[in-house]
DNA sequence: GGCTTATACCCAAGACTTGA
DNA sequence: TCAAGTCTTGGGTATAAGCC
């Protein structure tokens, strides 16, 4: 049961777009917490027939087949010390094989964003029964439809698992709005950058970007955490870490630990008072050694 | 139709931080 | 000190909906 709920809980989260068979048993082996099974051959077939017997599923033929999807570890270059991301290489933007297409104003209450919305082809009634029993094996299924072939949750499912099991599910949110909540989720633990979302993903201004994400914060969907990324030229960027509630990780950042320092330094101290300036200059000389500004 | 209100967007200015 | 990058805020405008 456990598997099952994870795997729901994969597709769910790759939103509107779905996701195709290569991408989610590359999801449920990458899962954290680890997924209990092993994905292999017979755990694929297993989980194919159960979910080609969920009615909370769909399946979906894309015009093309969609490219492999790739992870990359955010976190992979930080400086557990400092809480600052060191890049030691221009950063090459992985391609998006999830470009931004928001459905806008959908009569039938779908939200998200799909590239290929109005092109793909629903396929469930080839793949399953009317009472919901398989047509094809998993083997039979991908060679016939291989990457073209994608799963995607129903609008409750995925909205669920955005908002979490403690959200609101009569709460209504603007399509745009909606869009940067399905694309934290699909981010996972990683997050997204606001500077990448609105000069990236969604290629808007930052003043509508914050208009747009303000929604999100107003109701206690998303946890922001300041984050700084030292470029290879030396340079410091700061930016706004987004993440949906239930991927929030407590990420020590560089104002957090001057903070920590100056309350040890206080905590020294007689009576853990100390003047401005030997705390500045005191900070100041920490600076320079362990953060390196 | 006229008024009010809410929503959405654009734009400019300002705050903050950093590096040169 | 200045420029650059990022984020925030507020003013102005357009549009739609609701009410009288």
């Amino acid at each position: 049961m456990e598997a099952l709920w994870a795997t729901l809980d994969e597709v769910a989260l790759e939103g509107l777009d779905g996701i195709t068979p290569g991408a989610l048993w590359f999801r449920l082996a990458s899962r954290v917490p680890p997924f209990p099974l092993l994905v292999e051959p017979g755990a694929q077939q297993l989980l194919w027939a159960t979910l080609t017997a969920q009615p909370d599923l769909s399946f979906y033929l894309l015009p093309r087949a969609r490219a492999p999807l790739l992870l990359q570890d955010r976190y992979e270059e930080i400086d557990l010390e400092t809480g600052i991301l060191e890049t030691k290489r221009d950063p090459v933007p992985l391609d998006d094989i999830y470009p931004v297409h928001m459905v806008f104003d959908n009569i039938d209450g779908i939200q998200g964003s799909c590239q290929y919305f109005n092109e793909r082809l629903n396929i469930t009634d080839k793949i399953r029964t009317k009472d919901l029993h398989p047509c094809y094996t998993y083997a039979d299924a991908y060679e016939q439809w291989g990457e073209k072939l994608v799963i995607v949750a129903s609008q409750t499912l995925r909205y669920r698992v955005l908002i979490g099991c403690e959200g609101d599910p009569d709460l209504k949110l603007p399509d745009f709005s909606y869009c940067i909540l399905e694309r934290l989720g699909r981010a996972r633990w990683q997050g997204e950058l606001q500077r990448d979302l609105h000069s990236g993903a969604f290629k808007v201004d930052a003043g509508k970007m914050h208009y747009h994400r303000r929604v999100l914060d107003r109701n206690g969907l998303i946890s922001m955490q300041s984050h700084v990324i030292r470029l290879p030229s030396g340079a410091q960027q700061h930016s706004i870490l987004l993440l949906l509630n239930r991927f929030h990780v407590d990420r020590r950042n560089k104002y957090d630990i001057l903070m920590e320092k100056l309350s040890s330094m206080l905590c020294d101290r007689p009576n853990q008072m100390e003047t401005l300036a030997n705390l500045r200059e005191e900070l100041v000389r920490f600076s320079f050694f362990k953060l390196k500004i």
